[in-house]
DNA sequence: TGCGTTTTTAATGTCAGACTTTTAATTGTC
DNA sequence: GACAATTAAAAGTCTGACATTAAAAACGCA
């Protein structure tokens, strides 16, 4: 782990990566304590501040955890469900909004990766999450429900289905998913007329969980899917539309 | 964004997540400029080493990459699938390797991913895919295929199937799950009989790719994750046998 | 002896200031 | 106008100091 040749370039970037490689070859266990920022300096060769950097890099990836006081020092973090799946959001989203992925696809690829819980959600669901998710359509009916408060209350009914399914690497793949495409499913606005619609979409797919029946479960989550992508189309034709007739205007102008 | 109330704790920490929640909503752009070190130490009212914490945290997370020289700086790092993807593999890969994850719950959660593909593989296949398919099963059927080169096969056959979605973010999600499990996987040794019969299984998927054959794919690959999950389940059987025969060994001398 | 308090100590966190290296723009020269 | 030398601005590194924290050790007292 001592290996630094003296390569001129990024010393913090080289010595991150070297504990980093550690830790996941499994040279270093959940809960050891890395040598002190000064002995690391003196072990690799530089100065402590090179090394805090290093460390700060692998602490933004919550490998490691630090302590204050004697005793204290780096220690290898146990990264838990929770934090890798807020590391996973951030990475997702910011793909997402940087390389302006059509909303088709990733309409698609949600609806698909949700699907892929159906055999287990039917096999599986509790009585408990069918009434959170019974609870949410509930809420969606109410008509003085902003827009933020529908969307949090989607979510909140998708991710009890797929928790339905009982599978902790499921549930963090695709909560993941879901999430990171949140901010794209949000430039839709819905009228009242679409969240009808989307109401009796997600009371089939609640009906058909309570059956236990897989077939319709997929089914119930495909109409979705296409129906959302449909509304997008609209609402994005319109978009267009409206930036049609100003530029035109302008043009005439 | 410059706020950045006294409390005593991690200034690093608090700058960094004050530049990340600037670039997630969009105040700053890819390709923006950040204020040199010196300016933001200014503006942050702290030390130079203390910016350049925070932005070696940013840069963990590939939101910012730098460039040394006069015209240089940090930039908003315009996040690749590439970057995205092999950090979401770090990610996994920890989190699985330090939460001991069931055996059988990773591979169900894994192969249920993968089915979520099928659909679109069915329709979108191209010829090359599924050349790239049938040469990686051919190089299974050579006798004097190492266990490595066995698992970088199955690795790109698999890819191969997911790639055949043509659907970015499917492929970005379901490579990032296939390989971080990857490790798990391989702590099965294949013996010739197993190679077998797997690589039946994977030309029954081939065979039902080529044929745009929806069910039937999905039907091969439940098979494999069946048979892969029996084959787990003979191996753990057999480490647990060997173990508790060595223990009554000891407990008799 | 046992328990509460104080001191010590070994860490991280922060700072200031200097020097090195890199890189692009500018200026100078033929 | 093309090429070479200069300059300037930025990140990268180093040194050495001080501040803050928190656990362990030492101390004091009943």
């Amino acid at each position: 782990m001592k290996i630094d040749p003296t390569k001129n370039a990024d010393y913090s970037a080289q010595i991150a990566k070297a504990i980093r490689d550690a830790i996941i070859s499994g040279q270093l266990n959940v809960n050891d304590r890395l040598p002190s920022e000064a002995e690391l300096a003196e072990q690799f060769e530089v100065s402590r501040s090179t090394v805090r950097e290093a460390l700060k890099r692998l602490a933004a990836q919550s490998l490691i955890r630090t302590q204050r006081g004697a005793f204290g020092g780096a220690f290898i973090n146990q990264i838990s469900y929770e934090e890798a799946h807020s590391q996973q959001i951030t990475t997702s989203t910011l793909l997402l909004s940087m390389n302006d992925v059509s909303f088709d696809v990733a309409c698609e690829a949600r609806f698909a990766l949700e699907r892929s819980c159906a055999p287990f959600a039917a096999q599986r669901r509790t009585a408990d999450q069918l009434a959170t998710m019974r609870a949410e359509i509930h809420r969606q009916t109410q008509p003085g429900l902003s827009d933020e408060g529908w969307c949090a209350s989607d979510v909140t009914f998708h991710r009890a289905l797929v928790e339905s399914a009982h599978n902790v690497i499921l549930s963090y793949q695709l909560a993941g998913a879901v999430e990171a495409m949140q901010p794209l499913m949000n430039m839709i606005t819905f009228t009242a007329r679409n969240r009808e619609k989307i109401i009796s979409l997600h009371t089939d797919i609640a009906d058909a969980l309570e059956q236990r029946n897989q077939k319709q479960i997929e089914h119930a989550l495909l109409a979705l899917s296409d129906y959302t992508k449909n509304l997008a189309d609209n609402v994005f034709a319109a978009k267009q539309k409206i930036k049609a007739d100003s530029d035109s205007q302008k043009a005439q102008a």
